[in-house]
DNA sequence: AAACGTAATTATGAATTCATTATTCAGTCA
DNA sequence: TGACTGAATAATGAATTCATAATTACGTTT
């Protein structure tokens, strides 16, 4: 372990953008809800300048909206906001791919077969949580094997941003199908090290997964109507 | 044009967060330098509240750092930096290229026409001032012209992160001539709408920055030692 | 009863105050 | 002389206070 973790300085208004963030992620704080400053404060326990100072890193993050006298509202996930995020993720994940081919060590490798593996099994069971663990842990591991800061950074908050996503469209049984055939094609790039073949099926896997969100959510609306 | 330009600013945070961003990016606020709250505040003219609120957002930006009961220090862009952020800003203009080319409208087209020409007149005329100006025009049109809030916002993100980069290392009289020819490929591309040609392209473009900007560092630091 | 206008209440933006942590510097001792 | 101790000072994190804008509630008018 690292002499500088075993200390840990850790000031309130961190904290606070790391609650906040998993509230408006995890679906706790609903979209266009408003965020009423006491109310907040109360509940977790802190003053109003922690929690504003909060606030704000999450508006220029994305997560909430400020309106001057008028507070913060949680930011909606709108359609076309999937729309655009999506595009930016599959560049971020191209340029992973190709890194992380260069750039993993064996061992890596060998923790995201054991993961590839747990997702197959994942997706036999038809565990949806156990599945979207392993698939995370998979492309986390990609995202971290690029050995580039920035990259991780930007693809963190935009994957964060369209993560409510999940729960607004279920997967089918058809794109779950798809995804494991996509993710079997990344194991193959990976295994011969092809760079730019990793990148390219990323970026196709992440531009799929937002058609089948669309598809979901058109029907979804057909029904509503 | 977006919605909320029509909503005027008047929350001091905001501006000092545009304020602040701007004295990192145009080098007057030193990288590595402390930044003390109290004489800001003053020669600003606002309390520390408002202050402290524009440093977490700047840190969350990544323009400084801070430290718990230690303060914020301007954050250096290191060469690592520069390295791990130019991919990601050629896989961004990458994008942009490809979306901006099918989206752009013909006076949009025309206009970045105009500004090219602009460009080359400064190029003949050796005028650094103008060309960064008509260089730094056609771009933003083509990240506008991508339609996508997302990836103009990273984008704008990212490349005032690398912006005083120009301020360590001057255009070579190489470097130069090989810009113009990649912008020459930009316009080529864009004329015949060849999205995927003009994508490639400007990404190449921002990868070759990179690399003159690591050599023009490496030449610096011999003639340092 | 509905619509408008004004007063009361509430919420927010910003300044100030308080408490705690770093830093500086003088003094002591080896 | 040089390194260590500890008090004094300065800077930061967080709470509180104050001023102002927004919202609500109520009464008046038609």
């Amino acid at each position: 372990m690292n002499l500088t973790d075993s200390i840990k300085r850790t000031t309130l208004h961190e904290e606070l953008v790391e609650r906040l963030r998993d509230l408006v992620v995890e679906d706790v704080l609903k979209p266009g809800e408003k965020v009423p400053e006491k109310q907040l404060c109360d509940s977790l326990g802190v003053s109003r300048t922690p929690l504003r100072e909060a606030l704000k890193v999450l508006a220029s993050e994305g997560f909430v909206i400020l309106q001057a006298n008028r507070g913060a509202r949680v930011a909606s996930v709108t359609r076309e906001e999937l729309e655009n995020t999506f595009p930016v993720l599959a560049a971020l994940e191209q340029l992973a791919g190709e890194l992380a081919c260069r750039n993993l060590e064996p061992a890596e490798i060998e923790w995201i077969e054991t993961c590839h593996k747990a997702m197959l099994q994942a997706y036999r069971a038809r565990d949806r949580q156990a599945y979207f663990k392993a698939n995370q842990d998979i492309h986390q591991a990609l995202i971290r094997g690029a050995r580039n800061d920035i990259l991780e950074n930007h693809h963190k908050l935009l994957a964060a941003r369209v993560r409510r996503a999940r729960f607004m469209a279920n997967l089918s049984e058809e794109r779950w199908a798809q995804a494991i055939e996509e993710h079997e094609t990344m194991m193959a790039m990976l295994r011969v090290e092809n760079a730019e073949g990793l990148g390219q099926i990323m970026k196709l896997h992440m531009m799929n997964k937002l058609a089948a969100l669309v598809k979901a959510l058109e029907t979804e609306e057909e029904t509503a109507n």
